[in-house]
RNA sequence: GAUCCAUUAGCUCAGCUGGCAGAGCACUUGACUCUUAAUCAAGGGGUCCUGGGUUCGAUCCCCAGAUGGAUCACCA
């Protein structure tokens, strides 16, 4: 083997660990190789002849028998017969056979044939028959591999059933299971028909800003990025609900926005931290409007996909057939439990329904409007099977929703329950910018008092509301979830191509760490940058006066004269210096050099630190770092803030000038771990 | 985050009171002119997820960790 084809194996898999190459992946690396010698590399082909395709030919047959047609795909089976063969060639649509006579090519192209591997591209031309045991077949009159499979695919019978290995390798699953590609296929129909619906309703489509400065429209933690030129921390949307209502504002009456949304939370079979939504918005309408619109929506889908509106969801027969049911969420809770929340009028007394309901705790500190959504969630959700509006939610619940003239502590809102779950959520919106002012103000104070998914108020969006909001209805319809509904697919992981995972790894990306230690003769204390940190690029980007350790120049180092005057053992005991977290860093303003640190120095205490390394550090580079700082220092103001010890860095002289680095430790470190 | 289960050849899976690691498919070589999970013969292929511990000896037992799945919790 040469060594070019050890370096196409190591592009090929720059993940793989293992040392050696597959035995099968040599044999079907050699075969390249002499093709390449023999002038007949695949990878040079740019097109290819495809008059048909498999199930067109199969379910026409009739029509192409005799007939001469080049279908091309890849081979999925070979079976050998001596002088025939049959390969089993797939393409979009399925599979079709190819049947090979040795005499039907020139002696060299059968060689080459019978060489092609089962993974294999190629396109084939020849006439459609039906073999003695009755296959419709392809004769073999001419064929070219256009690409070659370097590595050997899954098992033919049994497949790829490994969760973990699909999710990560879509494209072999695709093609070892390509009965899930109409789940795809569907999924792409569900939106083809939304959007079509929509259209014929005359919504336009529009798009808002991914980046938010404020994440709205949702309680839900965002995702946190950067922007460099700006400076500045953007957000990833939770939702594109302020948005669209501003556009609503601005006079386009009827808006929707298919689109990505991200939610820093938890994963599960109905979780993905980015998924799928659609948002509509239509003025001069209500909440009753948005109950038909979404009727109309699912029912519609769900024929285009399915063709009938009784479906199957895992144990369930489901029937979509509009009008859905409508239950306000108290006569719901009701039904459910023979509570009437309209005679309980304040939250003790909800308090003590709920004690005596078992859920207690649920509820302790409650008001009674969260205990009646805490009632609908634990009693009445799961028996919700057959789709069903439940309207009229608690205000506390629902910050950007219209109140009800009846009853003010209620608003005009619904969700949509199918199996027990959620599957859309719509209201009449909040026009009242003093009402929307005041709830924003009241979120605030839940923020503030811990709840971290409380709404951050976005005054831009009440003025937009101060130049006048119609009345508005709007809906949200998870679609990711409603594919899942209409496919019968059980986690959203199986509608969605490329689900978030874990990566695999850590041992690789040590692995590197260390090769590039070993390639950095001056950097072993800072043991745990990041993969990234150690990118040239990335501490380009960075803009940081830093040395590059790979071109210092140990001759243009001074370092400070070690002292003379020595301390006792117990005198240097007494120096309390300890391993820190960085649990926050930020700039201290208008200060030229100053970063603040907030560290974990393992008491429990936050401990707050002034460091003038500003020159050298970016302050958000620093989170999550593991650092040594002296502990035991007398308190002392900097720029009039308090500094609650020393961080510990070393320093040197470099060319004339002051060069600093932190001593960065590894995070496996405990905080609090002293250092003797 | 909690509990349970899984991780063995490229794939699907066996296996072992703790004693040199097994099958089918795939791969290599040979036979075969209509097969279709083709067949027949021979052969190659392993970090038994990782790291510790117990042991004369660990893929197996114990501890810790990684990844995935399920259930629960959280979460529109």
């Amino acid at each position: 083997m040469n060594n070019d084809a050890n370096n196409s194996q190591q592009k090929q898999n720059p993940a793989d660990t293992k040392p050696d190459v597959q035995e099968q992946v040599l044999n079907r690396l050699h075969k390249l190789e002499e093709l390449e010698q023999a002038g007949q590399n695949p990878f040079w082909i740019t097109t290819a002849e495809q008059t048909e395709h498999s199930k067109e030919i199969i379910e026409n047959y009739a029509e192409f028998e005799g007939k001469n047609v080049s279908v091309a795909g890849r081979i999925m089976a070979k079976r050998g017969m001596g002088k025939v063969s049959f390969v089993d060639l797939q393409d979009r649509q399925g599979n079709i056979q190819i049947f090979t006579k040795f005499d039907a090519l020139a002696d060299e192209d059968y060689k080459a044939w019978q060489n092609l591997d089962i993974g294999d591209l190629i396109s084939v031309k020849g006439e459609v028959f039906t073999t003695q045991k009755g296959e419709i077949s392809i004769r073999n009159q001419g064929y070219q591999l256009l690409a070659k499979c370097l590595r050997p695919l899954p098992e033919k019978f049994h497949g790829l059933t490994d969760t973990d290995t699909r999710y990560r390798k879509r494209y072999l699953d695709l093609i070892v299971n390509p009965e899930i590609k109409e789940v795809f296929e569907k999924r792409s129909k569900i939106i083809t028909t939304l959007r079509h619906e929509l259209e014929e309703l005359d919504f336009i489509e529009v798009e808002t800003p991914l980046l938010n400065l404020i994440a709205g429209g949702a309680a839900a933690r965002p995702f946190v990025t950067h922007h460099n030129t700006l400076d500045l921390s953007l957000f990833l949307r939770i939702s594109p609900e302020l948005y669209l209502k501003r556009l609503i504002v601005g006079g386009f009456e009827k808006v929707y926005e298919i689109g990505r949304n991200f939610r820093n939370e938890g994963m599960s079979t109905k979780h993905n931290p980015e998924f799928t939504m659609i948002e509509l918005y239509q003025a001069y309408t209500d909440y009753n409007g948005m109950m038909e619109i979404s009727e109309h929506l699912i029912s519609t889908a769900c024929m285009a996909v399915n063709g009938t509106l009784q479906i199957k969801f895992g144990e369930y027969e489901l029937d979509l057939t509009p009008p859905f049911a409508r239950m306000t969420m108290l006569e719901a809770i009701e039904k459910y439990t023979g509570i009437d929340f309209t005679k309980i009028e304040d939250d003790k007394t909800a308090q003590k329904i709920a004690e005596e309901k078992g859920i207690a705790e649920l509820a302790a500190g409650k008001t009674r409007g969260e205990i009646i959504n805490i009632f609908f969630e634990e009693f009445c959700e799961e028996h919700l099977i057959q789709p069903t509006f439940i309207y009229d939610y608690p205000i506390e619940i629902s910050p950007l929703t219209k109140k009800k003239k009846s009853d003010p502590r209620m608003t005009e809102r619904f969700e949509i329950f199918i199996c027990g779950a959620e599957y859309g959520n719509a209201y009449s919106e909040l026009n009242d910018p003093r009402d929307q002012h005041e709830r924003f103000i009241e979120q605030q104070k839940q923020r503030e008092a811990g709840d971290e998914e409380a709404n951050i108020p976005d005054l831009d969006f009440v003025e937009a509301l101060e130049y006048g909001l119609p009345p508005t209805g709007g809906l949200g319809i998870g679609i990711d979830r409603l594919v899942m509904l209409l496919t019968d697919s059980a986690s959203i992981r199986d509608v969605l191509l490329f689900p978030t995972m874990r990566p695999l790894g850590n041992q690789i990306i040590e692995n590197e760490v260390i090769n590039q230690e070993s390639a950095k003769p001056f950097d072993s204390i800072t043991t745990n940058l990041d993969k990234t940190d150690l990118e040239q690029t990335d501490l380009e980007k960075n803009d940081l006066e830093k040395i590059d350790f790979g071109k210092l120049d140990f001759s243009k180092i001074k370092i400070e004269p070690l002292f003379e005057d020595m301390v006792d053992f117990e005198t240097f005991s007494k120096s309390d210096f300890r391993v820190v977290k960085v649990l926050n860093c930020e700039e201290v303003p208008k200060s030229k050099k100053l970063l603040k640190f907030t560290l974990d120095d393992g008491s429990g205490n936050d401990r707050t630190i002034l460091s003038g390394i500003k020159d050298y550090y970016k302050a958000e580079d620093l989170i999550g770092k593991t650092l040594i700082a002296i502990t035991n220092l007398p308190e002392r103001k900097m720029m009039g803030l308090p500094s609650q010890g020393m961080i510990i860095s070393a320093v040197y002289e470099y060319d004339g000038e002051e060069g600093l680095d932190l001593l960065i430790l590894d995070d496996d470190i405990p905080a609090g771990a002293k250092l003797y």
